[in-house]
DNA sequence: CACATGTCAGCGCTACTGAGATGA
DNA sequence: CTCATCTCAGTAGCGCTGACATGT
């Protein structure tokens, strides 16, 4: 013990610093294990699979996401195949982004590439722990939300 | 529930993912109750109060920053006599950082507004959870240290 | 009128890469 | 010569602001 690495008390103590290195460890994971941009795109993928189609705010507002980003997520998307975007008829203002079938298929694969690098970010931790982790995290961002309305 | 505002399952099954969402609205509640570049100092501050003076490389190992960018945030710091910077007599190539006082007084008043924003981002766990939180968050950087020697 | 949506340009923070100078 | 340290310039992702056009 002459040599402590581990981080300063006052750090360990701060959820958002530590949550702040274990996002970037994670991103360093995640680049390891896929192509690019895997992150954002993960996102709105799952998104789409799981609510349906949505407008790009709604997408936003579900994910956490500005706007103006979804745009640029939505555009990447939808030149490689894997979303369809269209004006909503009953809205004209909107864009309706659903899920195609290579959007689906690239949606599992990145997922493949996910699990690989989680596993790799969660080496310290057991199963439960794990779960426990995402339980606390989900808690956490529950609190949240924009508008519960 | 004909609304439900929670993301995608893929997403809180992904500790990464979470994290990062945690991080960025920590940051936005730190960012409402410090003055600015907050986080970085405090993580040096606190580094110098626990460890003792360091060279710059040193910091960067222990709090998991980039030398370069370690660089900067002491000239920071130095500019606004929070850290004495000197060249350490026995290896030249180094700058010992120290604390001063001014420092150290920085540190608790950086660590006030700390515990406001944890407080806040925090809201939806009692204090078991926090605790369990932050002890999980640790044990996940803990197998992440760059040498174990 | 106000309000929501989508798009664009630009900024700031954070982490990183590469190059170079100094010194062990 | 090899290696570590420090500094500087530049890059990329991500989240944000402000502005604008369009449509409700």
């Amino acid at each position: 013990m002459d040599d402590d690495p581990l981080a300063p008390a006052r750090l360990r103590a701060l959820a958002s610093w530590q949550a702040s290195r274990v996002s970037t460890i994670g991103a360093r994971m995640t680049a390891r294990h896929m192509p690019l941009t895997a992150r954002s795109d993960f996102a709105v993928l799952a998104a789409l699979e799981e609510y349906g189609p949505l407008s790009q705010a709604e997408l936003g507002r579900r994910l956490g996401l500005d706007r103006n980003d979804v745009s640029g997520i939505v555009t990447r998307l939808a030149a490689g195949g894997h979303v369809d975007r269209r004006p909503d008829p009953d809205d004209r203002r909107r864009n309706e982004v659903s899920l195609t079938g290579p959007g689906l298929r690239r949606l599992d694969e990145i997922q493949h590439h996910a699990d690989a690098a989680q596993a790799e970010l969660l080496a310290g931790l057991n199963e439960g722990e794990r779960n426990q982790l995402n339980l606390l995290l989900s808690k956490v961002l529950a609190a949240h939300r924009p508008e519960p309305a």
